[in-house]
DNA sequence: TTAGTTGCAAATCGTTTGCATCAAG
DNA sequence: CTTGATGCAAACGATTTGCAACTAA
């Protein structure tokens, strides 16, 4: 069976199967706009009846991320690591402490600083990674209601 | 029996019992000068002879991460947290790629760039997690020898 | 005395693996 | 056909939990 799908030119261009499942994969991620477990992908596949098992979405995600096709990241508070279409535009993402909502902010303050600290300890700098934390617009008002300082 | 340990005070302060087993999780934490996993903490506490559960090292730290006495945090490429004593100041890691080391950085570059996205966001921003990621001087040079680029 | 702390064993959660089957090339 | 991709069940490592015993206050 030939399938096309999306992204059937990235996987091919990695030397990757062009399977229907890391087509459905890539396009849930990009889909969601925002970074995802692999439960979640698995889930909306789920609900989509696109029948896979959440070891074959663990297995398609390994090898994306060792393609770079798909970064991965974890978060504070969170157990699960999440995947993101790999952009290569750099970017970092706002966290609520509330709703625990991702919301991606474009630019990075750090290109700067990284060659200080290249100079100033000799490191071979090589990245960085950079969540802000706070409360968005909507949780920052339930903040005001139900706290008493 | 009556413990008194360096963190005595600290614990009291919290209000939280002072047992010998907070004392020793969190000089072990000191002692060590770096982020270390909880099973780090218990196999030094072992080497001591002091006998102690894995899930209590789990509890205490729990509890002392609520009291914020001890930051908990995670690196990329690495399924376990880590745990550090709260000094209250700002400052960052260096995470070697190579040998997973980690140096801790003084400063932020980050100050001005919060309240910048602030206002363009009109998010609440409490705070932030950086690490930068790279390889450190011996790293460098193994690179040098093995890489083929 | 009593509420907070611990040890122990079992449970849980996210993720990984071995193996037989299946499908893309 | 051949190698890589998948499903399934079982294994895994880090962390959490229930419960009974213990101890700091």
């Amino acid at each position: 069976m030939i399938e096309t799908g999306s992204y059937t030119e990235v996987l091919r261009r990695e030397g990757l199967r062009n399977t229907k499942h890391r087509n459905s994969i890539l396009e849930t991620i990009e889909g969601s706009g925002k970074p995802v477990t692999a439960e979640e992908i698995f889930l909306n596949l789920k609900s989509k009846n696109i029948s896979i098992n959440l070891s074959s979405v663990y297995r398609a995600l390994d090898i994306l991320v060792f393609k770079e096709v798909v970064v991965k990241s974890t978060i504070a508070d969170s157990s699960s690591a999440f995947f993101e279409i790999n952009k290569r535009e750099h970017k970092h993402n706002l966290i609520c402490s509330g709703c625990k909502k991702i919301f991606p902010v474009d630019g990075c303050p750090l290109e700067e600083y990284e060659k200080l600290l290249q100079d100033k300890t000799g490191f071979d700098v090589t990245g960085h990674r950079l969540e802000i934390y706070g409360y968005c617009h909507e949780c920052k008002e339930e903040k005001k209601y139900f706290s008493n300082e």
